[in-house]
DNA sequence: ACATAACTTTACGTTGACGTAAATGTAAGA
DNA sequence: TCTTACATTTACGTCAACGTAAAGTTATGT
């Protein structure tokens, strides 16, 4: 068993990494690009490890979730362990902390909108209930 | 009392909007041009309505999710209520609830992203306090 | 050996969401 | 009446986030 199952040392082609996530390789080169990704070389072609797999979930969620590249680059900052000095540390815990506020409000934003959905989606329901109570009438 | 404090006929400047909200007056009219909202006209200029900036904070509530205008005016019209068949309303149904279920997937991405923030944050945290106990000995 | 498939870079094209400049209109105050 | 402030339309500019086409390289099967 050179690479068994679950090996932390496998490697994903483009393609893969493409299909898997739905994603075009342009797009996963363009991300490259802006330095999203450093996925490392054999020859020209790219070799990504599960590490950017991970990576790669994190831009897509933070796509979803409306976030641009530039944003999602300083978010992926966060995610990757810098060593330095005292006063550094807590200019990232600094960045952590409002992070976490944009997205508390973001979640306020989004449970608003889920509440108003549900409403609409009951008072339609009684509309409907109202129209075919007036046709077995 | 010819307007009298809570007025739901008053109506607001584009200038008052744009400030209120923090856009530009060009975005406003931008909207209007993609037909998220519909100001009178008093001549040439707008008049915006209670209901219009209702809209507007719709459609901002919006972009603060990453939804496109397209997306946006889809949603819009959702809130404004349409009187016809029930073939129809089962339809607008269940584009309430293919909406309700976006915003839910999307706030599980929020509460992903807020749990590693959040530990993130505590993980550090402990970082600084290592060091500061260090420098202490 | 040769086609085929999958990879690469380079570079120009496209779409969405506005910004910005130009030319003009209108209402209020000095 | 003249200026100042805010309004309008028209039209071209811009930036992000890729799409797409062209031209070439590398690995793999037959």
């Amino acid at each position: 068993m050179e690479t068994h199952p679950k090996d932390s040392n496998r490697t994903y082609s483009i393609r893969q990494l493409s299909k898997e996530f739905d994603v075009t390789a342009r797009a996963l080169r363009f991300y490259e690009d802006k330095g999203l990704i450093s996925p490392q070389r054999k020859g020209q072609t790219r070799l990504y490890s599960p590490r950017d797999r991970a990576r790669l979930q994190l831009i897509l969620r933070g796509k979803r979730l409306g976030f641009s590249l530039v944003e999602i680059h300083e978010i992926l900052d966060l995610y990757t362990p810098k060593d330095h000095g005292a006063a550094q540390m807590r200019a990232t815990l600094h960045k952590y902390r409002g992070q976490i506020e944009t997205l508390k409000r973001q979640r306020e934003d989004i449970d608003a909108a889920i509440k108003d959905m549900v409403e609409g989606c009951v008072w339609l329901e009684g509309q409907i209930n109202e129209l075919e109570s007036e046709t077995s009438n």
